[in-house]
DNA sequence: GTCTATAAATAGATAGAC
DNA sequence: GTCTATCTATTTATAGAC
């Protein structure tokens, strides 16, 4: 029975996979643990065998779907390339891929220290990662306006009610960012 | 009783007022009817004779705060200067000034047509007071652009809960509008 | 660790008196 | 139009059996 030792972290890994997946379409008040327990093949109960509180379960979804998202293109394609997939309309539907950064913004401003904390973390990792990607030797400055054309892009064409207008505004971001 | 005639509108726009200071800062499920009617001076049950629903209240209260905000500024002081303000340090905290297009992004994003519709109409007035008050003549390109750059550098500047980051990123969008 | 049952609190919306 | 009272539903979190 050696995959005992295996099975808490497992369904823990589970249970974040479910509320990533939730809280990134739909923010964290309009998810509750019910939902996200179903999601996972459990019941409510078993929840807090695995986290303190609803409030914790959002920073450690955030940590971890910012990982996974990282872990996604290990095998970094040219940084243009990933900046275009980040930049898309794919991207905006939030099926297939999900930015943290970008689908929670707003959301995570009205949460605690803790979750606000794993956001900062994860967004600096971001424009490092930008950073580091570009050839040519860029400054703080010029990282950070990427992040937030990137970052900020998504959100705002994400709130948009008009395709057209979003795909327009996504363009726009791609062509502004010169890394 | 000539004011009898004025009386629910001026009542309406006391609650209108008082949710949109409270909507901004904490968001649309932190906010319950129950205080935006005690923080206008009334009681609940008061509130569904001037509005059908919360969500209906939401997208009024919206486009309340952006109509307000344009009045506010009615005295055009020159581009940058408006520019320099809403990235401060002062909007960000959102006590004073409180652009809903940056503190509402993704929570809006959540929210129904109706809702996402105030919010791209609000935002293409935005994009639209940008563009016409360059003095020189810029694409539509690059008014999304310096849109984003203040809409989204505000909304990612509220998530962080790092100061000296949150500073470093306002500035670095401020200097890469080029109006 | 997971389940069912339940406590305890909160919120959106409606009804009816004034 | 505004008030108090209430219905109804939902949700976080806990307790205790297995």
């Amino acid at each position: 029975m050696g995959w005992n030792k295996e099975h808490k972290p497992q369904v823990r890994d589970q249970i974040l996979e479910s509320a990533a997946q939730l809280f990134m379409n739909r923010g964290f008040d309009n998810v509750s643990i019910d939902e996200v327990m179903q999601n996972a093949g459990l019941t409510r109960g078993a929840f807090y065998a695995h986290f303190k509180s609803k409030s914790e379960l959002y920073a450690e979804a955030i940590r971890d779907a910012a990982l996974k998202s990282i872990h996604a293109q290990e095998d970094a394609p040219p940084v243009s390339e990933r900046i275009a997939k980040y930049l898309s309309l794919e991207h905006r539907k939030g099926e297939s891929m999900a930015c943290p950064l970008a689908f929670l913004v707003s959301d995570v401003s009205q949460q605690n220290n803790t979750v606000r904390d794993v956001y900062t973390k994860v967004f600096k990792g971001f424009v490092k990662k930008l950073t580091e990607s570009s050839k040519e030797h860029i400054s703080d400055q010029e990282a950070l306006k990427s992040a937030v054309l990137m970052v900020g892009g998504m959100a705002v064409a994400r709130a948009l009610n008009d395709d057209t207008l979003a795909e327009q505004l996504l363009t726009a971001c791609q062509q502004a960012i010169d890394l």
